[in-house]
RNA sequence: GCGCCCGUAGUUCAGCCUGGAUAGAACGCAAGAUUGCGGAUCUUGAGGCCGCAGGUUCAAAUCCUGCCGGGCGCACCA
């Protein structure tokens, strides 16, 4: 913000006077609000005396009218407190900019590619692709508000041993059930896909228990790879019910993407990067097989492509990038998954550093980490697997439950919010312990919290018969330590915002927006009872309207809707 | 055994990258106010050797080292 900016430099100049060389000051702002709007520790950093040094700094500075006071406090902090007129005039600038405040241009024209959620056709989504899909949606659209050019893109492992376990448990059950392709064709996506769970739990299950049926998945895959008209349609028919299906989840998340890019499609050119790289030395032979040797650099040492001769998920991972860059010249790639396989990332960003050093720098891995029910247990074996779809459906009807007047679409889009803010309020890396209990409740750091508090919002715009447009601020009125508590606050958004993309954290985000929401309802709950005699009304309905832009904007940015009435 | 991640209030977590002031929330708990309820709302409060031990620093939850405890990964699965 400008405002800090200006202050930045004046500061700047101050400490030159004193210290005799240039020093850049770093302006923060304190935790406790009786600290200041903003702080420095630029006097500790200088040496001598802090508290005399900080004098000095103040005797020269000449301080921008926006700031109303500065003091010195503890070890020899310097405390910057802004104007009441400062505060306005930003409360006026963020409505002026309504649906563009927290916008920025920070990444204007950078080309962004973010791969995430990389779910497997033939499996239904589970509850970890889920929190990778929230997280990579959320990270797109922070990267757009800075107006970034994002790309999304999803990896899809459309074969390989699990595929064949499905299609051999299709076949299977279709015996067993007397159905056709044609008639499981003409039943609902949400069906079609349980059939193929089932189809895909008994394969599973059957591969482990009897060396018969495991010989003969083997050769299914092996079919299944040549595209043997013996399992063609079917594999083809299960494939696209899978696809279909996910494109129903991905509308209900609310997130779409822009590319597909299948496993099957990056065998051959990863075979060919490797062998052209094994000449040059970045890779070795060793018991037949292609391995990128990276205990010489302190990592695993991993095999590229097998002593059969396929490639692995590793020399695949090499084809995947540049097959990217061709499609999208990026400047930045984001790969989004879960933390267990950090290690294997390494390796691949090291091998690929020695192939193409440029794409490796552009590339960043953010490992994601698991989903923890306390409830409940997990348990893949027994066909009991948590899915995305039972996680949702489940929060809905408990909401449902509770809140037996919520519209149906309503209580899905609170039901979604809910679990999308549960997890990206913690940092991405952690495991998260997930309780239904605490992310539908109304109450406390939830989704629903924050998408109720912006319902309240627009409900008293929409009560109020005076038109924010024509509001105009009386800024001689006297505000008081409340209000000035929400402005202190709320201004920050942008910078929050920004860091959040940076660090790619979005819990930052969600922290920011439950403190706001939280002084807004203390300070609406207390001024609709008392009314009049200690706020203006001009002021109270202009931060409501920013308020609920700030809780609008805030929740797009997480993937979050936001209905106007809950 | 080696590598990576984690250990903060009763519980779930922020804060650690980039060291600063009294370590913050939420839920739960306790007390009070109000109320047409054992519900709702508001106010207040209690609750912490920041895993342990060293080191660096004017200053350590934060940086470094060692240890203890937990999770994950260590060559032809993804």
């Amino acid at each position: 913000m400008n405002l800090q900016e200006s202050i930045r430099i004046s500061l700047e100049k101050a400490v030159e006077t004193v210290a005799g060389r240039h020093v850049e000051v770093a302006l923060e702002h304190p935790r406790l609000s009786a600290h200041g709007d903003f702080t420095t520790n630029v006097a500790l950093l200088l040496g001598g005396n802090p508290r005399e040094v900080a004098e000095k700094i103040l005797a020269v500075w000449e301080k921008p009218s926006v700031v109303v006071s500065a003091d010195i406090a503890g070890p020899g902090f310097i405390n910057i407190r802004l104007s009441e007129r400062a505060l306005l005039d930003s409360l006026k600038e963020a409505f002026r900019l309504g649906e563009h405040f927290g916008k920025s241009q920070s990444f204007r024209k950078k080309k962004v590619i973010i791969e995430y959620t990389d779910q497997n056709p033939f499996k239904e989504m589970h509850v970890g692709h889920l929190y990778s899909n929230i997280i990579g949606e959320s990270i797109s659209r922070l990267f757009e508000a800075g107006e970034a050019d994002v790309r999304r893109a999803i990896y899809q492992g459309d074969i390989g041993l699990h595929v064949a376990k499905a299609v051999w448990g299709m076949r299977v059950l279709m015996e067993e059930q007397k159905l056709g392709l044609e008639e499981l064709d003409q039943k609902e996506s949400r069906e079609r896909v349980a059939f193929l769970g089932k189809a895909y739990v008994l394969g599973a299950t059957r591969f482990e228990d009897d060396k018969n049926v495991q010989e003969e998945i083997t050769r299914l895959n092996k079919k299944i790879y040549e595209r043997d008209k013996e399992v063609k349609e079917i594999y083809e028919t299960g494939r696209k019910w899978s696809l279909e299906d996910f494109e129903r989840m991905y509308a209900r998340l609310g997130t779409k993407f822009d590319f597909y890019y299948l496993e099957s499609g990056m065998s051959h050119k990863g075979i060919n990067i490797v062998r052209e790289n094994l000449k040059k030395g970045v890779f070795e032979e060793s018991d037949n097989a292609i391995i990128f040797p990276g205990e010489k650099v302190g990592l695993h040492t991993r095999v590229f492509i097998n002593s059969l001769g396929l490639p692995t998920y590793e020399a695949k991972e090499l084809a995947l990038a540049p097959t990217k860059y061709k499609d999208f010249p990026y400047d930045v790639s984001i790969i989004v998954t879960g933390n267990d396989i950090i290690e294997y990332f390494k390796v691949i960003l090291k091998a690929l550093e020695k192939i193409d050093p440029e794409l490796a720098g552009k590339t960043r891995h953010i490992g994601h980490g698991m989903i923890r029910l306390p409830e409940g247990k997990m348990s893949s074996r027994t066909g009991n697997v948590l899915t995305a779809e039972w996680l949702l459906d489940e929060a809905k009807k408990r909401l449902t439950a509770t809140y037996q007047e919520m519209e149906k679409e309503t209580a899905d889009k609170v039901a979604v919010g809910a679990i999308k803010y549960a997890l990206l309020k913690v940092s991405i890396g952690q495991d998260v312990s997930f309780s239904f209990e605490k992310s539908l409740n109304f109450e406390g750091d939830s989704g629903p919290y924050i998408q109720y508090t912006h319902a309240r919002t627009q409900s008293v715009l929409a009560n109020s018969k005076q038109k924010t447009q024509n509001a105009k601020l009386n800024v001689k009125i006297k505000l008081n330590d409340e209000e000035l508590a929400i402005l202190r606050y709320f201004y920050r958004f942008p910078e929050v915002v920004q860091q959040a993309t940076e660090s790619f954290t979005p819990n930052i985000l969600c922290t920011f927006l439950f403190d706001l929401a939280q002084r807004y309802n203390a300070f609406y709950n207390k001024h609709r009872i008392v009314d009049a005699e200690n706020t203006s009304r001009e002021f109270r309905l202009l931060l409501t309207s920013v308020v609920g832009t700030i809780l609008k904007n805030g929740l797009w940015l997480l993937g979050i809707q936001a209905p106007t009435k809950l």
